[in-house]
RNA sequence: GUCCCCAUCGUCUAGAGGCCUAGGACGCCAGCCUUUCACGUUGGUAACACGGGUUCGAAUCCCGUUGGGGACGCCA
């Protein structure tokens, strides 16, 4: 039987990172064994769930590379469903109405608290007379959970798993609305889509031993679980937003790529030997839920951001031109010439490896884009000493004469500094200095390559602009 | 409070009784490379939570302790 997976958030926010891994293992799995992978919006919760939010969800997958096989599923639109199953459960007197307000509901989980049992429901209209029903209030539908044995549940990541059916009180299927709750949606929904593996967050997994009273009740067949532990913050803790860890958008705003992200989450939980690099193909064929470690991991940014400077350098100059042109424009709010991106695409290749994402890529990409007249940072300002305007100005007319090949720039600037100067000097000395004259900063790519690809006109020109700077 | 789960370097992990003097990666430190900053490269730092068992032998199995985490809604 190929497996069929499934990834089902609920639209209530974005999609964040646990969510993408929890997604990223189900379509492994799926792939891994040739099955399918689908989506189900779990938007059942009409006060908080949002279009936008469902928009993020979609978005944020399709960036990640993570596209699922067949129709997305709504499980709004599957309401009537779960009430006609509700309704069966009713029938085979595996459910009962209960007219429980909220108030006593609060009472029951203090008193069973106080007294150091299980919170929850007490079961009280479980095996009352229908008749008597209070006539002014309608009421919820709850499941009638089995109250002797127990729940036994061979999860793929955590194991056998037992929890006594008296730990489980008698959950709401149906609201008093006639809206179905989540617990009952995902069994149905689970059973009507073919779903084989439920792979989710650990979060989960007392769910699960409800969920596997029911498919009993329906006497239907029951998937197999797989409850992965979640990721926490560099501190322990589950991961939230003081931890800065927002949307999947936020980590694409911030420049991670999305070969970088898989592979990062991959790692988290998952390993397989030493390998540390695991192309997608490789994830595909390595890759089994049931290998995936059970204790909780701890998100890692600086990890993450050296696996982004990998997939970066990995990159293609063109690709990485247009990202970068994208982010700049964004900022700006002008446009690019055709010079401007030249003289990108010709610097990238010195460019990407000194980055570590694409913000910073863009923020140094811009020496390139910078027209005369420069503006000097501090550091450069503090190079452009007399001392150091003196030798460039010595140095300017063999640039006028010389060639402009990086090689010859490079021998030509170092020939000056160690032979014709007096006293000599190191290079450095006159190639510091000049990276500050023509880029306007301390730090770049090799200068002799900065200035191949300005060309002779422009370099000249910054040099003199620098020179006949009095102060 | 009740139930469930977890425990190897700071972090992610390898390890399924002898291959472990515990391996790799990130980070950190130092050297090399070098016109700056990176990249690269070489080396170093650093862990089996604790206590009992079982065994000829335990990071690996069992029990307990401690420490973490998760779940307990007419939310999903």
């Amino acid at each position: 039987m190929t497996p069929v997976t499934r990834f089902a958030p609920s639209p209530t926010g974005f999609l964040h990172i646990g969510g993408a891994r929890t997604a990223l293992f189900n379509r492994l799995y799926a792939r891994h064994f040739a099955g399918r992978f689908r989506l189900r919006i779990e938007d059942t919760d009409r006060e908080r769930s949002t279009p936008e939010a469902i928009e993020a969800i979609l978005e944020g997958l399709t960036w990640l590379g993570l596209d699922w096989d067949d129709e997305v599923v709504y499980q709004s639109e599957c309401a009537a469903r779960h009430r006609e199953v509700a309704d069966a459960l009713l029938d085979k007197g595996l459910a009962y109405r209960c007219y429980a307000t909220p108030e006593e509901l609060a009472e029951m989980r203090a008193l069973a608290r106080a007294e150091g049992r299980p919170p929850g429901y007490d079961g009280r209209w479980r095996d009352r007379d229908p008749a008597e029903a209070p006539a002014d209030r309608a009421p919820a539908i709850r499941f009638k959970a089995p109250r002797e044995g127990e729940q036994v549940i061979e999860d793929l990541v955590q194991g056998q798993v037992t929890v006594a059916n008296r730990q489980l009180d008698d959950m709401v299927i149906l609201r008093s609305d006639g809206s179905p709750t989540y617990m009952l949606s995902v069994v149905v929904d689970d059973h009507d889509m073919g779903i084989t593996h439920v792979i989710r967050g650990d979060d989960h997994l007392t769910n699960a031993f409800r969920q596997r009273q029911l498919y009993q009740a329906m006497d239907w067949s029951v998937p197999s679980f797989a409850h992965l532990p979640l990721i926490h913050g560099p501190d322990g803790a589950k991961m939230s937003k003081r931890h800065g860890a927002v949307g999947i958008e936020a980590y694409r705003d911030q420049g991670y790529l999305p070969a970088a992200l898989r592979n990062y989450l991959l790692r988290l939980g998952w390993g397989h030997g030493d390998d540390e690099i695991i192309s997608d193909g490789e994830a595909e064929s390595w890759f089994d839920v049931a290998d995936v470690g059970k204790n909780a991991a701890r998100f890692d940014f600086a990890k993450l951001d050296n696996l982004n400077a990998h997939y970066l350098r990995q990159m293609d100059d063109q690709s990485l031109v247009e990202l970068v042109v994208e982010r700049l424009e964004a900022i700006s709010g002008t446009g690019t010439t055709a010079e401007q991106k030249r003289r990108l695409f010709a610097g990238m290749a010195g460019l990407k490896p000194r980055a570590k994402r694409l913000d910073d890529l863009a923020l140094s990409a811009q020496i390139y884009l910078a027209e005369r007249p420069l503006t000097y940072s501090a550091d450069a300002h503090k190079l452009l000493n007399p001392e150091a305007k003196a030798r460039l100005a010595g140095l300017r007319p063999l640039l006028e004469a010389g060639g402009w090949e990086r090689e010859e720039l490079e021998s030509l600037v170092r020939h000056y500094a160690e032979n014709l100067l007096e006293p000599s000097v190191k290079l450095g000395k006159v190639a510091q200095p000049l990276r500050a004259a023509i880029t306007g900063s301390k730090v770049s790519p090799p200068i002799f390559e900065v200035m191949e690809i300005f060309g002779r006109e422009e370099c000249l020109s910054r040099l003199d602009d620098c020179l006949s700077d009095e102060e």
